[in-house]
DNA sequence: GGATGTCGGTTCATTATTTGAACCCTTATT
DNA sequence: AATAAGGGTTCAAATAATGAACCGACATCC
């Protein structure tokens, strides 16, 4: 790996969940010698990727980060476009609303409401959901590039519960499902208990740059209200799909 | 410079104004070799801070760098937290209101709300706001360590217009009245014809760590609304920092 | 229509940067 | 008072970055 891929991932050792981090912590989960950890670091918090609290010398994300990502978001407003419809869909299903776009080779969890319930699904933002074993990837990969699906199927498929569906055929028909419906469903793919429906937010080319998804504990759903939930997070895809790409959905390439 | 920063220095040459740059571009503006421009970018992209256009071929900023943003900003809720009230200033005043965060060496800007004005002051997302020559840096430094202080006063200081304040000790005299005031006043010091007041808004531990500014031109500003303007800036960015620090400003080491 | 310029991308010998074991200092913990 | 763990630093050795030259494709211009 070169410098450059060593710093990102430190950058990516951190989580909701922890925040911040210490050096030494930073170079034994990176596998780091220290001193390199510390220079990287340097490099980093030197253009505001990363910054350094004072008094607990830990470190963080920096501002930079924010920056280059509002730029981005500048040109390409899909946060802004996407989580009012979230926040709508997350009222009216009272279930677990998260959005994500893709990045390198899984989705990535940019936005989530949570319903009030105590027992619910929880999801932290910045998690990485992979392709073939959730509900967000299948409902992904029924609109996305041929290269993308076979990549993806030709890689080694992890199970994540005894329900994962693992063999790459089975995955095909699923997509395909999918791609018929305009919805997927995943029954406890990624984690016991959770069961999901989602479908894919396509850009002017017609292909999916992201998804929204509804999960909810399998215990409160009921077989008859999977199908409406489909729809609803359906409807949800396509008008932020419109509302992307200025309300022409004609020019996408496969319908719905 | 390392490699890592010569990487961040390509995603810094991406703006609202030019999201989108091909690779001779790229490489002419960091002043890279070509090669070494498309190694870095490929390191980049494998780890999506940056993508790719499959048509053009040209490359923009990644969802690698969202994702990370937003878990800053989940540990951070800065903009979460200040954008309600940045609207609200932005609606009372009629004027262009925005909200900076400090990184590095100078504010970048996080977040902007235009009014319906065919003249107004317009400032991109991303922009650098110098420390010396402009009043949220003024605002900043008012509230800053004094290691930021000194660093600022004793670097080179550009003059960006004829009014621009560049002698230490004016800025200095400029600094305290802030302080004392509770917001700052910058007369053209940045851009000819425009007229800014701003207040810092400030962390746990009393120190600023952004600002929020109301910048208006100066044909349109009679120096009887200046005082009003500020204390309204003044208020806002008081509640920011009160709800960013769970409204208990007693900690906040030095009063407004 | 062929000469010229630009662009994205690639190659490989030369060169400069990154690396990491050992080290120091400070702050808990025992 | 001894031990361990954390942040940070040093410098010879090892490794990774560099850039001039080159390729093919496309556009433009007499």
């Amino acid at each position: 790996m070169g410098t450059v891929g060593k710093a990102i991932s430190l950058l990516e050792l951190f989580t909701v969940d922890e925040p911040e981090l210490g050096l030494s912590d930073l170079a034994r989960r990176s596998g780091f010698d220290k001193a390199t950890t510390r220079r990287l670091l340097l490099a980093l918090t030197g253009h505001g990727f990363v910054e350094q609290d004072a008094a607990t010398r830990r470190y963080r994300l920096g501002a930079g980060l924010s920056r280059l990502a509002r730029i981005r978001e500048a040109r390409f407003p899909f946060l802004q476009t996407a989580v009012p419809l979230v926040r709508e869909l997350a009222a009216s299903t009272a279930e677990t609303v998260h959005l994500s776009e893709f990045g390198v080779d899984a989705l990535v969890t940019v936005h989530v409401e949570h319903p009030a319930w105590a027992n619910r699904v929880n999801i932290d933002i910045g998690q990485l959901l992979p392709l073939h074993s959730t509900a967000s990837g299948i409902a992904y990969l029924a609109f996305a590039r041929d290269e993308t699906v076979k990549a993806c199927l030709t890689g080694s498929l992890k199970a994540f519960t005894a329900h994962t569906l693992i063999e790459p055929a089975a995955i095909s028909t699923s997509i395909g499902e999918t791609r018929d419906r305009g919805y997927s469903i995943c029954d406890q793919g990624f984690e016991e208990g959770v069961i999901s429906v989602a479908a894919a937010i396509r850009a002017a080319d017609g292909f999916a740059l992201g998804t929204i998804a509804v999960a909810a504990p399998k215990a409160r759903t009921t077989p008859a209200a999977l199908p409406e939930r489909g729809l609803a997070v359906m409807a949800a895809a396509r008008e932020i799909s419109m509302r992307l790409n200025g309300e022409n959905l004609q020019t996408l390439r496969r319908q719905a």
